[in-house]
DNA sequence: CGATTCGTTGACATGCTTCAAACTTCGTGG
DNA sequence: CCACGAAGTTTGAAGCATGTCAACGAATCG
């Protein structure tokens, strides 16, 4: 298993998250003995396991060290809805309720370790200025997918989510042209708010279009100009410039 | 005008933020000093007025003190996405980026005045606590309109607009069962990813049901219980008990 | 190796958008 | 104060995208 190789070399460890501005860990603690027994907190959880659920007692935050977790809420008939999906770097659980309750449930998809961030261990220092920092982006993502509910059509957020996965992939330092789907079409049906079929009728027509290439959780990217147009409208600032070197590529 | 009496009485101008949890100038801000620079920096905006623009530096939220505001980004292509809509004692201008600045406009739909609360104002030690929980209201927010857009046909989210709203004038001391909206159809279907047709289609046919009556902005909610179950599921924590009460009388 | 979950494909139904037009309200300038 | 134009609202008709239902093949798991 991975947890001897982890234990070892606390910095290195930290690795994922330096693309995503630097390793929290370093940024948010203070001190060398918070950041201690943050090394300890790590969890290595196995696919499908709940890192946690919504309503329970929350004093913490997370990052995703490997693999990948989703985030989602039931509603009142038992229907699913997906809230999100983390890769490496990305911090997920900051959506608490103001009693300190999970807003929603996370789950992994995968072989995955996290990295906890009790609530305790922030430095008031890095509250006010960092602590904004990480909502921003939990907001700015919440923004793009009521973007894409509410004015894309069914080609247009299939293309976003895989063009948003390709830019995260990349700004991680892997392909941003071939990866793995690591969540479900059942998944991507309930983060996008389309039928599973309708997921799966528009993956096999990008790939007629020559647009991409999909065998069942395998995705090449062959075409990213045209994803990007059938994409459409992207929210400002949500992808800077991470992708405009791909773009150069196939052009 | 209404400046010559708001700037008397500094705390009773804040009974509209009370039903919210407390005057939020006494909770956030330590210094007695810093209240009195809050006092003078509210200000009243007419209808159709920016309170601040996408992109612009942002040094500080706002609460609505009268009237009420929208919240949206522009696409690419020109079409606006609503984002939200705040009403008195309502928070808002918490999407701020990494760097500071504004993820969305926010315009006023009527006549209105906001407090200004300037992020420098804020103590260390509210920062931490009272931040997060005025972001786990936004995040709610913004999940209650994802579940929307995802996974409820055109009656449900008019319906849970309503419903919503509702809650939210009686939450404030207002009648649950008759206001106006202050919101163009436009607006509303900007909201909720419906076309203005649709918006006005459903409002006609609600009131041919029976569950209300409109004319034009006017709005009375005539069977609330009917008009829940056609909302549908709500997320869990959304609306505690404000609406009990009103779903009771009508029984 | 059977059972189950996941993914794909087809046919059909329908809810929403789009286009078009009429009416109302509101603001502005004559 | 009225007239006019612009904007907001409502209603109808038609087209289409997506959901639903159903069946089958493929991969995964115990």
């Amino acid at each position: 298993m991975l947890t001897q190789a982890q234990s070892s070399h606390l910095v290195h460890e930290c690795h994922v998250c330096e693309p995503r501005g630097g390793c929290l860990g370093m940024v948010l603690l203070n001190s060398e003995d918070a950041y201690q027994q943050l090394s300890h907190a790590k969890r290595i959880n196995r696919k499908g396991e709940f890192v946690f659920r919504e309503g329970e007692d929350a004093d913490c935050f997370y990052v995703v060290r490997s693999g990948s977790v989703k985030s989602y809420m039931v509603t009142e008939d038992g229907e699913e809805q997906v809230l999100g999906f983390y890769l490496p770097g990305d911090v997920f659980g900051m959506d608490v309720t103001e009693s300190q309750h999970r807003m929603s449930s996370t789950i992994t998809l995968e072989t995955t370790s996290v990295c906890r961030f009790p609530h305790a261990f922030l430095s008031a220092k890095s509250e006010g200025v960092n602590l904004l920092k990480i909502t921003a982006e939990q907001m700015q993502r919440d923004h793009n997918l009521v973007l894409m509910l509410a004015r894309k059509d069914a080609d247009g957020r299939i293309a976003s989510f895989l063009d948003d996965l390709a830019c995260r992939y990349w700004s991680r330092g892997y392909s941003a042209t071939s990866f793995f789907l690591t969540m479900s079409r059942q998944d991507i049906g309930c983060y996008l708010g389309l039928a599973v079929e309708t997921v799966s009728r528009t993956l096999t027509r990008f790939q007629e279009c020559g647009v991409l290439r999909v065998n069942r959780r395998e995705v090449d990217i062959l075409d990213h100009d045209t994803l990007r147009k059938i994409a459409g409208t992207r929210v400002s600032n949500v992808s800077p410039d991470c992708c405009k070197t791909v773009e150069l590529k196939s052009v």
